[in-house]
DNA sequence: TGATTGACTATGA
DNA sequence: TTCATAGCCAATC
């Protein structure tokens, strides 16, 4: 198991994103990709999701895809886990899609204001 | 070492 | 509008 220390710092970078998103909120790989410069990049943000697992203050349940799609529910162990903890939240979740997925949107681009 | 896969997104037909 | 394909980059086989 070898890391770059590049490589390191971006999944970092996603961690530290992803840990800033407020309750309730939601947001997308694209985003958090588009905040780091990775734009197109936006597969390594859902791969670094796959070590998030290592990190219990990031709420990866947080981040779906760009339509609100809850297509990482599968990694969180139960199929209605990451469904039920975004419901706990206050977030509507209907046939496994994020409802009113723009209003609870959190984009970190703006949010953060590219700091 | 080379090929395939993947928690995505954008673009073209 | 819906479906298919390309691009992205790291990890796994």
């Amino acid at each position: 198991m070898k890391y770059s220390a590049k490589t390191e710092n971006f999944f970092d970078k996603v961690y530290a994103v992803t840990k800033r998103i407020p309750y309730g909120r939601v947001t997308s790989y694209g985003a958090i990709a588009k905040y780091l410069g990775a734009a197109r990049s936006s597969r390594m943000v859902g791969w670094a999701m796959n070590g998030a697992g290592k990190h219990p203050d990031v709420p990866a349940h947080r981040v779906v895809n760009r339509v609100g799609l809850l297509t990482g529910k599968m990694h969180f162990g139960s199929s209605n886990a990451m469904q039920q903890m975004l419901a706990e939240e206050g977030i509507q979740v209907e046939d496994d899609q994020v409802v009113d997925f723009k209003k609870h949107f959190w984009d970190p681009v703006l949010e953060l204001g590219m700091d």
